[in-house]
DNA sequence: CCGGTGGTATGAATCGATTCAATCATAGGA
DNA sequence: TCCTATGATTGAATCGATTCATACCACCGG
């Protein structure tokens, strides 16, 4: 230990946390031998006799998806400010891999945690947030009272999206989604029958949903590309696909069967505005979501908790951006 | 504590450590009350007892850059094997920052450290490492003995490129690099030369370097433009673009001088070769970097390290993806 | 009946920083 | 000169899990 500058434990401790206490002179000569020997204080031996202090844990789905990653960026954005850091990991929406995660955030006394729910998890979360560890549920609403939360607006997300579908004119809305377990997928299928509705159709004549085999391109691809074999060769007026990156593989698809050439029969709208949305061979209309703000608010939300703060429910609202791939030709 | 179970506080920690050594009755009894309890052990205090034990670091340097979450999925499926977890946290290529995490790292008592150097940090790293932290750089060469280093040979990738135009027959090569203090920026540009100088060329004649305002759409998009405007309005016959998302602005700065028509005038050679680069406007020509196997080998190699394993330097090497927007017209 | 052996359980010592009551030093006031 | 107020430093107790030497028990062979 440092007390190599001739002073007790005590006096080093109260150099890290209360200089001000400390003989200037003193302070001086234990700072230049923490310099010269590179001491670092042990962390856990400090959280232990503190609880737990500087780190902000947030559990992702899929660390590899802009749209989350966005998110954290606005989570780590916050948390700077007051000097926390931020642990980061991806469930993959495996149930499993986020028991674990979350058991090791507990066991590492983080301050708080920021979850994006698996499809199916929410025990876990219920429990841990009774144990006394503050938890913020993002991206999904939260009806565990205690439990704040920060969400978007997922059913008017689709209905934005099919409703600037039909005021085109288009007659039928293809339906790229994923499994209705997902929450997101639920609600954004909704919203497009309100949509349809609220223009005096049946949503049962004008939407035709198709279960994607993945939420990424080549689940995209794919996906139209049976639709399309299904159907005698002929691709849809109008698409509506749950991300952006199915939107690709859509777009992917519609290329391969067109001869490489620009498709431009086919109307596409695409959801979560990924940065490369507008450099598409086909720019891609699309519902944003505010994800830094998402992430800022949410650890926003988690730090005034752990502070004693008040229960919270923030709903975003997403936004339409049109673009050359939903117009009328 | 669960010794309301009626056990000693040993036995407990027996049940969690070495099952086998406790009675199987005892040990189902201990097993329900921590199930009841939902006691979880603290983190801190195991750690602080045994050293430290489960988590790894790594510090990238921009969490939104589908690089590196990529190397980082590598990493995490090569930790997931051993049960280890991951910390990240992202530098922005601030020493400060770095330093910052660093020292907050080491605090939290991690098992190693995968560190994605800022451009000039080196001291930091290597007086850690000297206090006995594993370290191994992630896409830098390491000159610190003892110290792991996994990489990509970048003067092959920038020779790649240039040679792919060179063979297409253009006689210039406009080349948007960021500044030579990134090490990446400078070693692709070597190899630039040295895909000239093999065929009888001056570098001189042949290369103009254009220095970046940022290395991201909006930096290719405006240096491209600023560039063009100072030669008369003409665009350049063949550009290599440090990475593809510059080479993304490089497509729209192009695309909207020929009135949003797609310009197949200009050759277009990328770095990275992120996700949507086949599905872009001009699908794009880029150098790909085994961005996983990155990830995967420095986990590894860090773990073997903490195990008392060989000092390596891995280096990939790079791989030219031809598409579109590279090819005559 | 005794000593030995193997299988279990115990609890005190330990890790290292923090905290707080107690000690020590110095200066100022009476 | 003595007493007190103020400021600075000390060191023992503490956090909670792990570890290890010790104790306990039951059973077996001699």
């Amino acid at each position: 230990m440092a007390r190599a500058a001739g002073v007790s434990v005590g006096t080093v401790s109260n150099v890290f946390n209360r200089p001000d206490v400390v003989a200037p002179e003193t302070r001086d000569r234990v700072q230049t031998a923490i310099d010269e020997l590179g001491f670092v204080r042990n962390g856990s031996a400090r959280q232990l006799r503190r609880g737990s202090i500087t780190t902000v844990g947030a559990l992702l789905l899929d660390i590899r998806n802009p749209f989350f990653t966005d998110v954290a960026r606005g989570v780590e954005d916050r948390l700077t400010l007051d000097d926390h850091t931020l642990m980061l990991a991806s469930s993959d929406d495996d149930p499993e891999r986020e028991a674990k995660y979350l058991r090791l955030f507990e066991e590492h006394g983080v301050l708080g945690l920021l979850v994006v729910p698996t499809s199916r998890s929410t025990e876990h979360l219920v429990a841990l947030h009774g144990r006394g560890v503050p938890v913020v549920l993002l991206d999904a609403p939260s009806s565990t009272p205690g439990m704040s939360s920060v969400s978007v607006d997922d059913v008017a997300g689709g209905e934005l999206a099919a409703a600037h579908l039909l005021d085109q004119g288009f007659a039928t809305i293809t339906f790229l989604n994923g499994p209705h377990s997902i929450r997101q997928c639920e609600a954004r299928r909704a919203g497009v029958d309100r949509a349809v509705r609220a223009r005096g159709l049946d949503p049962a004549d004008v939407v035709h949903e198709v279960p994607l085999a993945s939420l990424d391109a080549v689940g995209g691809d794919q996906t139209l590309g049976a639709w399309i074999d299904a159907h005698g060769g002929a691709a849809p007026e109008a698409i509506f696909c749950v991300n952006d990156l199915v939107a690709v593989g859509a777009q992917r698809c519609l290329r391969k069967r067109g001869g490489n050439e620009l498709v431009t029969g086919t109307a596409i709208v695409g959801y979560d505005d990924i940065d490369v949305a507008a450099e598409l061979a086909q720019p891609l209309t699309s519902v944003r979501q505010p994800t830094h703000e998402m992430g800022y608010e949410a650890a926003d939300l988690l730090l005034g908790r752990a502070a004693g703060g008040p229960v919270r429910h923030t709903i975003f609202q997403p936004e339409l951006v049109v673009r050359a791939s939903s117009l009328r030709s």
